[in-house]
RNA sequence: GGAGGGGUGGCCGAGCGGUUUAAGGCGACGGUCUUGAAAACCGUUGACCGUUCACGCGGUCCGGGAGUUCGAAUCUCCCCCCCUCCGCCA
């Protein structure tokens, strides 16, 4: 029952297979700091079994030092070629003989190419080591082996009691002609709905209600393209381990986006802001599009878990030391959408066991629904940390100061509207069959009710 | 789909095998001058990896990859992206 927005980084953590994206610039694909990992194994392995997984660090040392001696060792090689060729010129230049020394620099050459092949290779085990684990999750959340574990921080809002029986989403929508699954399924497939009417037009109603909301509060709106190539699949953490969640299509290849966080945050990929640009905070609607293997027989009725279905998003790009302030701000900025469609919910905050691969921190709201009798997921707002922004190689730099520094990436549902329909529906449903509009909302849908 | 043009430092733009350790310009920053500013003049001006307590030193980076060579931004091959025109289509 959590597993939705971030369905994709809980999926179970497969083989790395050493994937190399077809790619025109190099990505930069490590995860974890790897000069952290190197110098604090024993720390590192110790915060990733909060986790309940466990990482043998013996061979990439190993493989660590390896590397670094054929660095400083075809780098040492490297400079005394560049000096002797300086000679080589000036020889040439002065019509003077240089065959002993270009004679010398052929074995030289040799040898660096032999070190380079043997760099790369070190280099591959190495990543390949680092992409495989997942981020420490930040002090503040809760150790726990799985999602029984996970705490709820505050509930808003009291359930509403009925004097019928509450209905499930899918029952009232069928009442009302406003959901129809039956020719979904005729015109693609299971796990898809035609909205229809009033459904229709609830769908955009709070597409823009949300949308409006959220720019209200300094959120830019950006309307991404929704096919994506490989190497902003890679940067996000998509691809490699999960590619098997991914729509994808076949000539050329692209990738459907499981969520907008995935063009959204490259963004700014191989970026280098400046701080004073910072905090950025972007707003998107897109559809989404998730395979949902592995799912099967979960929810395989109603609108809960789709293969596509329409989100709007919250991004933020943010300096280290503001980003779990962020992430508050972020998380009440979605259960504002909540509060104002007047949606009883939860805020649990996801322990270790069952936060996401590149979360360090993950709050999910859930919405109360009245047909299931349960606190479901609405939307997961998250903290990654430099994680991503290593992997997709987003950095600031400081005004003033020389260097770069990662920037810290969060972002979170503000909402999926699919689960926004249902929880209206089942909330707002009447002993007559039809269902009222949050008065927030009817602005937008230009009515007071449905039916 | 067809034909052509192009990808060089924050930006513009030269370079087409060895004084390029990437010319020159713009911008930015620091300084001189000035009551202050502008102008002028002088200087500085990236990223990443390794090494160092530090100053620094070394290496790599001219769209990506592979190759030729003692030596590649410069030559060869493959790939990617952008632009222009034609065709087709929303």
């Amino acid at each position: 029952m959590q597993r939705f927005v971030h369905a994709l980084e809980c999926a179970p953590v497969l083989a790395v297979t050493g994937y190399v994206a077809g790619t025109h610039y190099a990505i930069i694909i490590t995860m974890l700091d790897p000069k952290l990992v190197r110098e604090n194994p024993e720390k590192i392995k110790q915060e990733l079994q909060k986790r309940n997984q466990e990482f043998d660090f013996g061979p990439f040392l190993e493989i660590e030092k390896q590397r670094l001696s054929l660095v400083r060792e075809s780098d040492e090689l490297r400079e005394n070629r560049n000096k002797v060729s300086e000679e080589i010129a000036a020889l040439k230049r002065r019509k003077q003989d240089a065959s002993t020394l270009i004679e010398q620099m052929q074995g030289v050459a040799t040898r660096i190419k032999e070190l380079e092949e043997r760099q790369k290779n070190t280099e591959q085990k190495a990543r390949e080591f680092l992409l495989a684990l997942p981020n420490i999750p930040h002090e503040s959340t809760p150790v726990g082996k799985d999602e029984t574990e996970n705490v709820e921080v505050r509930k808003w809002g009291q359930p509403r009691e009925f004097d019928f029986p509450a209905l499930n989403h899918w029952d009232i929508a069928e009442v009302l002609g406003i959901i129809d699954f039956d020719r979904a399924a005729k015109i693609a497939g299971a796990r898809f709905a035609v909205m229809r009417g009033a459904g229709a037009r609830l769908e955009r109603a709070l597409m823009n209600f949300m949308l409006d909301l959220n720019t209200s509060k300094g959120y830019t709106e950006v309307f991404p393209p929704i096919l994506v190539n490989a190497e902003s699949m890679t940067g996000t953490g998509q691809l490699p381990k999960f590619e098997m969640e991914l729509f994808k299509t076949a000539d050329p290849l692209f990738y459907l986006i499981p969520t907008a966080e995935v063009p959204v945050t490259n963004l700014h990929r191989q970026e280098i802001l400046e701080e004073e640009k910072l905090p950025i905070k972007y707003t998107a609607y897109t559809p989404c599009f998730r395979r949902e293997a592995g799912s099967y027989g979960k929810d395989t009725r109603g609108l809960i878990r789709q293969h596509q279905f329409n989100k709007v998003e919250m991004v933020k790009f943010v300096k280290p030391e503001v980003s779990y302030n962020e992430l508050e701000a972020l998380t009440n900025d979605a259960e504002d959408i909540l509060r104002k469609l007047e949606l009883p919910y939860r805020v649990m905050a996801l322990c270790t066991g069952d936060i996401g691969f590149s979360s360090a921190k993950t709050y999910d709201l859930e919405v109360w629904l009245p047909g299931q009798g349960k606190y479901r997921e609405i939307s997961s707002c998250s903290n990654f940390e430099d994680f991503q922004a290593r992997r997709a190689d987003i950095r600031f730099r400081r005004t003033g100061k020389k260097g770069t520094e990662y920037v810290h990436t969060l972002n979170g549902s503000g909402l999926a509207i699919g689960r926004t329909v249902v929880a209206i529906l089942e909330n707002y449903q009447q002993k007559d069959g039809t269902v009222t509009i949050p008065d927030a909302l009817r602005p937008y849908f230009g009515a007071d009710k449905i039916g």
